[in-house]
DNA sequence: GTTGTTTTTGAGTGGTCGTTCAATTATTAT
DNA sequence: ATAATAATTGAACGACCACTCAAAAACAAC
């Protein structure tokens, strides 16, 4: 009996992605919201109880879309490390992305909000983490060592946050290929050397 | 026969570069510097303009004056090369600093603002392009070639970058320590290979 | 003490914020 | 058709936003 909803969550809430992540949290307001979402406020609040509670949503979407893109890029590769750099060298193709956003949403959620005094700034580190640990995972893959790997994880995530936040700035694509290949350069060699 | 201003300049706007590096641009509200500043609204518009001219003169004077430890670090020493790596080092021990906001200022507005739709964010990209180009003088001072110089600059900020974004989350001093030395070594490793 | 100049004050501006909710509309089941 | 149910609407809410300005206060010069 009842009547369906007519809008789709999914798309619903990728569109909310897109907003949340060009803006951050502060500066997207309900009214943009209401505009890219083609809904109401009444049936925003409905259906995802608040702003809040829509933004660690397309948080968690967009953090699971980054973990299914990593993990599938190194998946069935005979060197999982060879995959993570040419994933690292595709960061600079990401130009070309739908939003002109190239920082980590997760990062930049991090650095708005901060970890202790928000609770989506503490689910957005959470995130981080988790991406940090599938690196490390991905390196064990390859027979490094279990320190080694955490190690090199965390190296590599501090390259991707620098990577992404310098993207960020008004630099052609010839420099954003040239950093990114770098990053994959540094990778390969700490695995050289840690090992 | 004028009445002097009561309030010292530079002190305020001191303050107003804690708040702002804290919270950032948006989240920062008249009413929290008011509170910073102790001034009343009339005498804020009436010194600094507006909330956003306010925000300038903070992200000029934060810059300025991480522009000139820079400097101070690396001035009369041996080697500039091992000086800048000293000065990357001592990035984990500004963990004890006075505020809690460990990523720089100028990114996080870079990432709040962007460098197209904001003027404040133009700024701040200037500003960090402005740091990097201080960083390939310092290499060039080592005797390295001009366009090494450049990208390894590049490189260095990318790492410096992530290294203060990454410094945002909930980690250890060790750790901290730990990435800052890596990054140190990662320089000395590529003030060889690319010479 | 008086005058001249400037700073400081703080109540008040219109606007926007996130949010609510009673009324309306749309759909399904009978 | 009709009834039952749920989704959608949009006007309205109090709170807060950045900001203004006429009045009051504070100093310097005489």
């Amino acid at each position: 009996m009842p009547r369906p909803a007519k809008f789709d969550r999914e798309t619903a809430i990728g569109n909310a992605v897109q907003l949340f992540w060009q803006r951050g949290f502060s500066a997207t307001s309900m009214k943009d919201l209401e505009l890219a979402l083609n809904m109401r406020p009444g049936s925003i609040y409905a259906s995802f109880g608040s702003k809040e509670q829509l933004f660690g949503m397309a948080l968690e979407s967009y953090a699971e879309a980054s973990l299914a893109r990593l993990t599938e890029q190194v998946a069935n590769k005979p060197s999982a490390i060879q995959a993570l750099a040419g994933y690292l060298r595709g960061m600079a193709d990401e130009q070309a992305e739908i939003p002109p956003a190239q920082a980590c949403m997760l990062v930049k959620t991090l650095l708005e909000l901060g970890h202790h005094a928000s609770e989506l700034g503490a689910r957005a580190e959470a995130l981080l983490q988790r991406m940090e640990a599938t690196f490390a995972d991905i390196l064990q893959r390859d027979g490094i060592p279990r320190a080694s790997a955490q190690r090199i994880a965390s190296r590599l995530q501090v390259g991707i946050m620098g990577l992404r936040s310098y993207f960020q700035r008004d630099i052609g694509a010839a420099q954003k290929a040239d950093l990114a290949n770098a990053l994959a350069d540094d990778l390969l060699f700490w695995t050289q050397t840690y090992r």
